[in-house]
DNA sequence: GAGCACTGC
């Protein structure tokens, strides 16, 4: 509430000016409550392909009876190099006939486009056709750099990065294991003793938490977030000679970036390579690939290409197009509009049901239906269950299982296995979880609702909202692909063909869709003073760019020019978003010093999804319920999330255990106690503490002061988003004056508080304030000040 | 009284 704002800040406010690149803008504009009309966008999920099931992962130890000696001889005699028991598997991938091509256009240009679709063998093959390459070998050259003179190595890796650490995992596991010097994996192999030495090999991978590089390492598996880190130290990747950018299609916020700072590095002066160029290869398995071809293309810096001993200039961009290998899709789009997808959707399943067979050549035949999320599922099955128990003994069985992200990961998993009982056909009720994350094996009939939940930043409101929209056509594409993954397919689309030629050719890119908060911290960081001429695929609207400089000064990450600041700087260091990072900040200063307890929080919400399950049978409840009253805090969702952490760390028996009776989410606990565990040592290594004592601690409730100080240094990240109780016990937003009711899944949902603080603000079918705390009025005017 | 999907040295 501006009259709650201090006079001091307010005085700061109209007098500070941010100025990005030749423009300036003040503070007072951002802080006014002028009302802005929204300009509707229509948006959708991003794109497919996965050229790996999750069944994928199972280590084996391969060539046996070889050692490493024995692979590497192999590696010089023979041709193709590697594993020879995946010589005929790797020759009959579509990729294989274009090795030749492939290696020609790399040694003749710079950056390839590589479309390929599913199935097409491109992440696994691609680094091993080029790892052999002359340009690809390590160089000892020397560089200038301030004056001086240094010695340094350039190129040598290849790095390909994947939106998923998944992926990044399974796919070098299956790559090293092809090169025939796989990646043995320690920890599984129990007291067995590896086959192989370990310590070397010609595959690697680096995601968060889990880094396996061997010593010798020419292809290694990075996240898009992990090279983005990298390039933090090395701004012109010396490690490589060639970044291959996986699943572009998929367009997340990372690799948008990642391609900015690669066209740099391809298309800028290389005195940083020592004039070694970078190559670049881009991969997508979307055939839509014409704005990536002109952005990688078109560029100014190309005509003052530096002569330093380069042979070629690089011509445009080459464009290579593989066929994958999926089997054909009949599709059919109904004649009409539906007037109800839910009613058509079951239609359908039943329709597909008793008219087509259970069975064929190409073995099950189960259906895979796309819904936009969770209640629909759950309405759907209770119908479909209903309606399966009236058919005859001729008819076949359902089994009907629902797959969305909240489910445990055993419901999940459920969904994969063939049908044990007989008789009996599959049908999967599905979210997009099923469109891109996982592959449900046996599906040969595809239902698509034509819509999706869709996640926006509405930077105008300072709010995301959560609404079903129309989907794309590629990503209407993909969904029709999941019947043809095993054999001849069908899909129905429960929308017309007119409709369908309406759908936008691609989904909105998450850089549109979300809060370039972060995106913009991140240029400032490596190094982009002027953020509006960083080269991107898809620029966000100028004015959420100002909004999110405006946002970082406010945090303290920016100067009044525009400047990352010290602060800045270490808030880029923590794998968080900017205002928690700042809350780290606020919380090492010993005016709050509450480092500890903030961390323990900050992991708990960073973990995932919320660490509370939703309880959903009536009888486990009350007992669910009287387990979680230990945890539950009076001051709200943080302090609860902070005794639940405290809790679990302080129980030494049974974990497990414990997270069931409470329905705490045990994989979110586990991930947030590595995300703790993460965010300790870098604050230990920033001096913002002293190492902490070992764990388990035992247990003791955090003092009413003390909570209240821990709510205050999170004001120091999220002053902005707080809201204060009105006469009409309304919730009126401080910032933009909205009207916010408190989530149920929060503690204080329902309750009556001076004011509250929420870290996150949704709209769904209300403005929703979630992850709630109460705090006093008087905090956040204190919060804003200094 | 309600929850598309991912992710970070």
């Amino acid at each position: 509430m501006e009259n709650r704002m201090s006079k001091k800040r307010k005085a700061e406010a109209s007098a500070n000016v941010v100025k990005i690149g030749n423009k300036t803008i003040s503070l007072e504009g951002y802080l006014s409550k002028k009302p802005r009309k929204e300009t509707p966008a229509p948006a959708v999920k991003e794109n497919p392909d996965a050229d790996l099931t999750p069944d994928d992962t199972a280590p084996t130890l391969g060539l046996d009876g070889k050692n490493l000696e024995d692979a590497a001889a192999d590696l010089a005699v023979r041709k193709p190099p590697g594993a020879p028991e995946f010589f005929q598997t790797r020759q009959g991938l579509p990729l294989w006939s274009y090795q030749d091509e492939i290696r020609r256009i790399l040694r003749q240009n710079d950056v390839l486009v590589l479309v390929g679709e599913t199935g097409s063998g491109k992440s696994t093959q691609v680094p091993q056709f080029l790892y052999q390459e002359g340009w690809c070998q390590r160089r000892r050259v020397k560089i200038e750099e301030g004056g001086r003179t240094e010695e340094v190595s350039v190129g040598g890796v290849i790095a390909i990065t994947q939106p998923r650490r998944v992926a990044a995992t399974t796919l070098a596991h299956r790559v090293a294991r092809e090169a025939g010097t796989p990646l043995v994996s320690v920890e599984k192999g129990g007291g067995d003793k590896p086959k192989y030495d370990t310590s070397k090999g010609l595959v690697g991978y680096s995601v968060r938490f889990d880094h396996r590089v061997p010593r010798g390492t020419r292809i290694k598996f990075v996240t898009e977030g992990m090279l983005l880190q990298e390039l933090l130290r090395d701004p012109h990747l010396r490690q490589y000679s060639a970044i291959v950018v996986d699943e572009i299609h998929e367009r997340s916020v990372d690799v948008d970036l990642l391609s900015g700072f690669l066209k740099q590095i391809v298309t800028g002066d290389k005195a940083g390579r020592a004039g070694i160029p970078l190559k670049v290869v881009i991969m997508s398995a979307t055939a839509n690939v014409e704005s990536i071809k002109t952005f990688f293309s078109d560029s100014e810096a190309q005509k003052t290409r530096p002569v330093s001993g380069q042979q070629t200039s690089p011509s445009p961009v080459q464009f290579l197009q593989i066929e994958g290998r999926q089997f054909p899709v009949e599709i059919t789009h109904t004649p009409k509009p539906v007037p109800d997808i839910q009613e058509a959707l079951l239609k359908t399943i039943f329709k597909i049901h008793t008219g087509e067979p259970l069975q064929d050549k190409y073995g099950r035949n189960d259906i895979l239906a796309f819904f936009t999320g969770q209640e629909d599922i759950e309405a759907a099955q209770r119908l479909i269950e209903e309606y399966a128990a009236t058919l005859g003994p001729k008819v076949p069985k359902i089994k009907v299982l629902p797959l969305f992200g909240q489910l445990s990961m055993e419901a999940q998993h459920e969904a994969f296995q063939p049908i044990k009982a007989s008789f009996t056909r599959k049908v999967v009720l599905a979210t997009n979880i099923a469109e891109t994350s996982v592959t449900v094996p046996g599906v040969r009939y595809v239902i698509d609702c034509g819509k999706a939940k869709v996640k926006k930043y509405r930077p105008r409101l300072g709010m995301e909202s959560l609404l079903a929209k129309p989907i794309s056509q590629s990503s209407a594409i993909q969904r029709a692909g999941r019947a043809g993954r095993e054999g001849p397919g069908k899909c129905f689309r429960l929308y017309t063909e007119e409709t369908y030629d309406e759908l936008p050719k691609t989904d909105l890119p998450e850089i549109l869709r979300t809060d370039v908060l972060g995106a913009i911290l991140t240029m400032k960081a490596r190094g982009i003073e002027d953020v509006l001429s960083f080269p991107l695929m898809d620029r966000p609207e100028v004015e959420s760019v100002e909004k999110a400089l405006l946002h970082l000064h406010i945090l303290g990450a920016l100067a009044d020019d525009g400047s990352i600041t010290d602060m800045g700087r270490k808030m880029v260091l923590f794998p968080v978003t900017a205002p928690y990072a700042r809350v780290l900040l606020a919380a090492a200063d010993p005016k709050y010093d509450c480092l500890l307890e903030v961390i323990d929080i900050i992991s708990c919400i960073t973990a995932g999804d919320d660490i509370f399950l939703q309880i959903k049978s009536e009888e486990l409840k009350e007992e669910v319920e009287a387990n979680r009253k230990e945890l539950s805090r009076r001051e709200g969702d943080l302090l609860t999330y902070l005794t639940a952490m405290q809790l679990y760390v302080a129980e030494t028996s049974d974990r497990a255990q414990w997270c069931k009776a409470r329905k705490i989410n045990i994989r979110n606990m586990k991930q947030a106690l590595n995300i703790r565990k993460q965010i300790r040592g870098l604050c230990v290594k920033q001096k913002m503490m002293e190492q902490p004592a070992p764990d388990p601690r035992p247990f003791a409730p955090t003092s009413p002061d003390k909570a209240a100080t821990i709510l205050k240094s999170f004001l120091k990240g999220f002053a902005l988003k707080t809201a204060m109780l009105a006469p009409d016990s309304s919730y009126v937003t401080s910032h933009g004056k909205h009207v916010v009711a408190i989530h149920p899944s929060s503690v204080l949902h329902g309750q009556k508080k001076e004011a509250i603080m929420f870290l996150e603000h949704v709209y769904t079918q209300k403005n929703y304030a979630k992850k709630v705390s109460a705090i006093q009025a008087a905090w956040i005017a204190e919060a804003l000040e200094g």
